[in-house]
DNA sequence: AATATCTACTAAATCGTTTTACTAAATCGT
DNA sequence: ACGATTTAGTAAAACGATTTAGTAGATATT
């Protein structure tokens, strides 16, 4: 139905247009009431307990009628809160960030908290200056997904798989040592001892710990990573064909082996694809475990065997934590870390070392 | 180095904290100012021209003293304008939404934007109740992926894959047409005639203008897609999954046909998937037709032959037309729609029909 | 009948900016 | 030497809420 809100007797505009916004003075000049009344009853504040239920009916009324929606600006500046968190990831459509966001938003989305987006892209300026402009923009807290903190935090942080222990920031991360078990522990039970490795670009928070224990578990049985079957990922594009590269360089050596552990599903697919155009057939000649499970990996050809690391989970935990923390101002007891456990899928990728 | 920054002369708190933020009002207490001296000078306005350049220095030197940062929230609330656009996407991560969301993202980001992503989960609560709650938080504008317009706009509203005219609303669209002419004539040119067609859910906005364009396409040769041969993806999940279900019902129905038509590549990895259980090879069996481009596409086994959409333009797109609209506040005449066209990306997913 | 408490409100301060409208002193033009 | 302009600022009013501190009248208490 067309509009038919205000009656001429609207003060100083003449032509009242489609949608001007109603304040919270306006109402309460319609109503004959002060702004405080309002407030009062519309945020159902204890104080408004001697208000009788008629007043506050009528006010409830008012507001729906004239479509009230209060300024969240306004509220925000006056409280000092806004409701809103800053999440700053490396990229967005690398499919680790996407599932680790949409675990942050589910949590955040309940307690009616809204989160603004950044994108860091591995450039200094920028982790440097994305949190500033975040805080500034008065943020409660701050996300950040695989990415270093270069700044003293002032308001509280949570890292997604973060390894600095830094005052005032909560890391949410894997356990690592039982990730390198599951996975080293697979392969050498299918017969593996010459694994190659994948590491991880130098910029992601967990290339340096994966190795590390990876390296652990493979020793413990006695095997080892060796760098000569070791190749690490270049350059920063969520595609597959970071992973072919490096694999491709790695076939180019000639060096023998039967099973590539990968730093990701991602570089999995790819290095699957050298694999294959080299005349190697995946899993009858190399087995290849992935890390991750993303949407892919149980659709990829062969279907991949994967560490899985519970991605949505790890952003809902990190938002929980957050929340927790933004609720608890005072309290100065900061967690350390949390943390989540991998598991193993275990699809066509991986097989038993064929005799030769 | 530890903090030297305040003198014991603060005024009212005795320690100064790690960093409690000082306002325009300290800083101006601190240099014996006013506050609009500070915020002529800080905004470089036309009217800080008489201010001489002595006081200038000083002015910003005391503000890096004493490491002030304007509250956004002040600001916007005076100025009536947040540099904040909403995104209300179906759901993170499903790899369409996070693509087209990196081409906002770096639209906005050299305007100095930023932007509150919400998912609506095809949830006709949060269709509802996201454009408001975005509106109530003093966006600027939004976008919207993939969803339907189901509020009258207030603010200047950006569709992507948006098929409705709406008043207020700018609609950034793929040449469907010419996406069909791809698809079909390249089938049809390959030597098939009887084409399967996997079709969208009926909540994605380019569901039925896909199937009307294909369906022109392929009459336009003399062909027509059999209903028959057609199914419908079921359910919301991005995974491949879906369409792994739908090519199960239509192989269950024991129709023949020598190529398929997928919604998107997503579908069209799932439907692999079911082919290839039932002994059918990809392509020489059966070509399959993607959708989208996504990064999986080219490294799928068989790499998928499929129609690209530019999504990141797409997005892209959307951000610069809502930028333009909100810097040209004043004009009337908004752009119903903006057009981005498909490439068709030829890989192993489709070939020649086999003669049988 | 005087005091205390409760009821139903409101005025004004506040959050931290920007912007409009001044002002006092210095300089300029004639 | 007088008015006009320029210089170098400032006071106060926005923006739209929330919150603190009242207040005037009604009712209850002693």
């Amino acid at each position: 139905m067309p509009t038919s809100d205000e009656q001429p007797k609207s003060k100083s505009k003449p032509t009242n247009r489609n949608a001007d916004p109603v304040s919270l003075k306006d109402l309460a000049l319609h109503l004959g009431l002060s702004p405080t009344t309002l407030s009062l009853v519309l945020n159902d504040s204890p104080q408004a307990s001697s208000i009788p239920a008629e007043t506050k009916k009528r006010i409830f009324d008012g507001a729906r009628e004239l479509n009230y929606r209060p300024n969240y600006l306004a509220r925000s500046l006056r409280v000092q809160k806004t409701n809103t968190i800053g999440v700053i990831v490396p990229e967005l459509s690398d499919g680790y960030s996407a599932m680790v966001l949409n675990g942050v938003e589910s949590a955040l989305s309940t307690a009616e908290y809204f989160y603004l987006t950044a994108s860091h892209l591995h450039r200094d300026d920028l982790l440097e200056r994305l949190p500033r402009v975040l805080i500034e923009r008065q943020v409660d807290g701050i996300i950040a997904v695989d990415t270093p903190i270069r700044f003293t935090p002032t308001i509280p942080i949570v890292n997604v798989s973060g390894h600095e222990e830094i005052e005032g920031v909560t890391n949410v991360v894997l356990n690592h040592q039982h990730a390198a078990e599951l996975g080293i522990g697979h392969l050498y039970n299918l017969g593996h001892r010459r694994i190659a490795a994948i590491k991880g670009q130098d910029f992601s928070s967990d290339t340096l710990v994966r190795w590390q224990t990876m390296s652990e578990a493979a020793n413990k049985r006695g095997i080892s990573l060796d760098p000569a079957l070791t190749v690490q990922l270049q350059g920063d594009t969520p595609s597959p064909e970071v992973g072919y590269t490096a694999m491709k360089s790695l076939l180019a050596s000639g060096e023998r082996f039967t099973a590539v552990l990968a730093f990701n599903d991602v570089s999995a697919i790819g290095a699957i694809r050298a694999l294959e155009e080299m005349g190697l057939r995946v899993p009858a000649d190399v087995s290849v475990l992935g890390f991750d499970d993303i949407y892919a990996a149980a659709f990829h050809n062969p279907a991949l065997t994967t560490i899985r690391q519970p991605l949505f989970e790890m952003g809902n935990l990190a938002a929980r934590t957050l929340l927790e923390r933004l609720a608890n101002r005072g309290e100065n007891s900061v967690a350390k870390t949390v943390g989540v456990e991998p598991t193993i899928i275990v699809r066509q990728s991986t097989s038993r070392v064929s005799q030769s």
